[in-house]
DNA sequence: GTGGTCTAGACCACG
DNA sequence: GTGGTCTAGACCACC
């Protein structure tokens, strides 16, 4: 599994951190089960902060998509246990409201919208390796 | 044009104005030439630091969305001015991935995220008022 | 002789009266002995205020451009009496210095900046109508 | 870096440090992968407020010249990520024109002109050391 | 009256 | 330690 921090980002270290294993299990890249390395050795190997993977993990386990074992370290959770809660929907709209705002602003209609998302689940699509 | 601040929210102040005020022109609530209300009185009428408010109307400005006339204060763009580029795409694209990624981990597939963003686009055609 | 302000501009209206007419002196489209309109005159049919206006033209006989008359208004000054002084070109330099960092570091070389400027010359050679 | 400010210039404070820094990338006193003092740092060695460098920051930021690195502070990027645009260009000559009028008003033709150019390139070619 | 600049001091998120 | 945000209050240029 390659994660790749982006220093340069404006988004926080552990929000990229979290995104990629979001990503890496959405891709079936992680199966259920699987172990995540620990947090010194995913720390070392990026040349990051303990703390900050440590906060993306906590994040993980916080939303079901992990469990920390004492031992094992962090396991990929099943999907069935992390379904659509309305809560997500509801949060998911709001954080969509605004993006499709501005790119109604600049130009872009429903269709080029979809277009684009769809683009992107075709994307995904192939990298499914 | 009614300006609703949700002091609670992580999102900052100055992103949540200038949010707001993009959606107000991209619903034409707020039409090409009409004026956004001074910095001062923005500030005193929501409660917040002028500078604030500056910052907002600064980003917009270098967006090209508003324009800050010497003393008509901040007045709205025609929309041709500001039409979609291939940076704003990719920006979107990226913006777009990680959200779909977890959608997906939640049991979204294509076509209900589909329909997600066009209840979205349905729901700003009726704000059109 | 067509004096165009820009009401969006962040240079400040009396400067960019000064501009204009220092712009119209140039290319000869104000001759010396020429009057300016009064500055009431001016200052209505520009629809602006009058003090801007004034600001523009005390500024314009501080640099020996024109001379006011208490009845003839303003009147361009010949030429010969606001040659090149070693003040003027070592502003000339000071000023010119920071735009010619900035294009090099954009990737504009010495020919190409000498182009530059020698196109707007040029485009001035045409505008001598 | 020696950064000198002064402070009876009628040019902001801020605009003074991004010229300086422009100046010092372009003389490649500044080189690619450099660190910027931090805000803080910088403030207090000029004895100036750190919103003030702040803003010279942000801005050098949302030109490309520099990068806001997580924790390295700011660091120069390279000169390739910014390369002349359409849009700049277009800006170059509207600040040139009005220069070029009253240098030729002056007295100066287009030949002197150069060579006041071409000594500023020279004078700067001398201090690339 | 407008926005622009600067200062000062505070809190927070991030690492 | 870093930068980001917000507040507060001041002065200035422009109109």
């Amino acid at each position: 599994m390659m994660l790749g921090i982006d220093f340069e980002s404006s988004t926080p270290i552990y929000l990229q951190l979290r995104e990629q294993i979001v990503k890496g299990i959405a891709t079936k890249r992680l199966a259920p089960g699987d172990s995540l390395p620990s947090v010194r050795q995913l720390a070392s190997d990026l040349g990051i902060n303990l703390h900050t993977v440590n906060k993306a993990y906590a994040m993980l386990k916080q939303e079901g998509f992990i469990t920390l074992h004492r031992q094992k370290g962090a396991v990929i959770n099943s999907p069935d246990s992390f379904k659509t809660s309305d809560e997500y929907l509801k949060q998911l709209c709001d954080d969509l409201e605004p993006m499709i705002f501005e790119a109604l602003l600049r130009g872009i209609n429903e269709q080029e919208f979809s277009i684009v998302c769809s683009d992107i689940f075709k994307k995904i699509g192939g990298e499914k390796s």
